[in-house]
RNA sequence: CGGGGUGUGGCUCAGCUUGGUAGAGCGCUUGGUUCGGGACCAAGAGGCCGCGAGUUCGAAUCUCGCCACUCCGACCA
């Protein structure tokens, strides 16, 4: 069976420093790198194409939404960004600004997009003239910048990169359905292809987007209990429309106002993989978005015929999974060590032993689990396993949320239980935002989410004692 | 932005207190022996000591300034 020793010790254990932790797994898997640009990372060949099976996976799905991809300009006039109101004072802080240009002063000075509905709006305002343009259904996939103060590779960084999805209805019930289809996209997406266990909620006025009227999320549980919103999806209403001009005649030969949304993923969603199910040994990887999903590992692979049988299972298998055969020269322990640090989902060993007995021997990421193969059944038995250490991945991160969710009547339940762990507390609140930043003053702790599933409770506010009936979830977050 | 820590071959660090021509391990290159959990031997390459001033006959070492990375806060939809 398995045994859970420490087989890597190039990277700090999780107990002894998660912060250490998780920069040593994203340098030793090879993930990214710093770049002479404070703040900004570049991604490595095995980070990006992470991205690149994220970006897949979505984009089908968009597709068959009916979304269309488009490409916005990266820089956004000031007076542009300056239309909306609450947008421009959201974001003014941290956008980048360009006030030269072929050696001249600009007249007026460009930001570098920290979002683009700016981009998209004033688009939208010459295209949609009639009910029969809408809706409008754009996804564009592109870098963004904004100047944090604090950055982590992955988790907040100056640039990076994302989809933004932006549209536009012709109702607001149409534009809120779209709101909430996207925002269960992105949970389902978590789920299914990424393993991560997501609590879908709305965020409350204080911690939603500047200028929407509502904003959706899915928040995920770390390995240490903090909270990471995975992805977010947002309902404008009219007010960017209003803001922005623009208009169209409706069915009623009336003049209208369109209803809007935008949502997005970004590459901190990597940040959410690597602090989910990563372990001691480094990265551990959902295999539906794994760069290499089974890597070959020869065995004495000088000896007659050991690369041959190992190429041999390589074009067997890599019609139904991404496989690699690594035939450097370097020791096979080595080689052990190096793919469970880059969190392969499966490895197979070949030797002449193996080959011998007509078998191989399978080694579980997720559990190190070693399993006797015969030759033949290989086709039918890694399909099988790559499911096994999805659902083991899942199974194992909802118990750890579950594990630490606590429910708090009172704030000093609330500095109790944070005393002992990290998680998320359930608590009432009565919706006032003087309640929602004396808690966090307090406690430490901000809200997450008021969650779809589990409202409908009435009671007292967990700070002012207030009639309350918001069910919300709290939390330290990244 | 506030507080702490760290900057020396590609990586991890020693050297700094007490100034005197730059070290180790790992990695890299070459050759040989190995190969079922990070192999071994031998030879070799590789460094404006983060940047800039100052003190000094002489600075990796002392002084001042700056920059970067990092951790904890604040800020961040």
């Amino acid at each position: 069976m398995a045994d859970n020793k420490k087989m890597v010790d190039e990277i700090t254990s999780m107990e002894e420093d998660f912060a250490k932790w998780y920069t040593d797994v994203v340098k030793k898997a090879e993930l990214a790198d710093y770049s002479s640009v404070k703040g900004c990372m570049i991604l490595r060949p095995y980070g990006y194409a992470m991205w690149e099976n994220i970006q897949h996976t979505l984009d089908t799905r968009f597709k068959e939404l009916g979304h269309e991809n488009v490409a916005m300009p990266m820089l956004i006039p000031e007076s542009l960004l300056q239309k909306e109101k609450d947008h421009v004072e959201g974001f003014a802080p941290e956008v980048a600004w360009v006030t030269y240009g072929g050696g001249e002063k600009l007249e007026e000075r460009l930001c570098i997009r920290p979002t683009s509905e700016t981009l998209f709006c004033e688009h939208y305002s010459h295209i949609i003239h009639s009910y029969r343009d809408l809706p409008k259904l754009y996804n564009q996939w592109c870098s963004v910048l904004r100047w944090e103060k604090t950055t982590r590779p992955f988790l907040r960084t100056m640039e990076f990169f994302w989809q933004e999805g932006h549209t536009m209805h012709e109702t607001a019930a149409e534009a809120i359905a779209e709101t909430e289809q996207m925002l269960n996209v992105y949970a389902e997406f978590c789920e299914n292809s990424l393993a991560i266990p997501v609590i879908k909620g709305k965020k409350t006025d204080k911690e939603k987007f500047a200028g929407a009227e509502a904003t959706y999320t899915i928040e995920a549980m770390m390995h240490d209990g903090k909270a990471l919103q995975s992805a977010t999806s947002h309902y404008f209403g009219d007010g960017f429309a209003r803001a922005f001009d623009i208009q169209f005649t409706g069915r009623d030969n009336t003049l209208q106002y369109p209803h809007q949304t935008s949502w997005g993923m970004s590459t901190r969603i990597i940040g959410a993989i690597i602090m989910t199910h990563g372990d001691d040994n480094g990265l551990v990887l959902p295999p539906a978005i794994a760069p290499v999903q089974l890597i070959i590992v020869p065995v004495a692979q000088h000896k007659e015929g050991v690369l041959e049988k190992a190429n041999e299972l390589r074009k067997r298998l890599s019609a139904i999974a991404r496989v690699k055969v690594d035939d450097s020269d370097n020791s096979p322990g080595w080689k052990f060590a190096q793919y469970e640090m880059k969190g392969v989902p499966l490895r197979l060993e070949i030797g002449p032993k193996d080959i011998e007995k007509d078998q191989c021997v399978i080694v579980r990421r997720d559990n190190r689990e070693k399993i006797f193969v015969p030759l033949a059944e290989l086709e039918a038995k890694v399909p099988e396993l790559l499911k096994a250490v999805h659902d083991g991945l899942y199974a194992k991160a909802l118990q750890n949320r579950e594990n630490r969710t606590w429910n708090a009547k009172t704030m000093d339940d609330i500095n109790e239980i944070f005393a002992k762990d990290t998680g998320f507390v359930k608590a009432l609140w009565c919706g006032d935002t003087a309640c929602e930043e004396m808690l966090k003053e307090k406690t430490g702790v901000s809200s997450r989410c008021m969650p779809f599933d589990g409202q409908g409770e009435k009671g007292v506010c967990v700070c002012c004692g207030k009639p309350a009936e918001k069910m919300v979830y709290w939390g330290k977050a990244y």
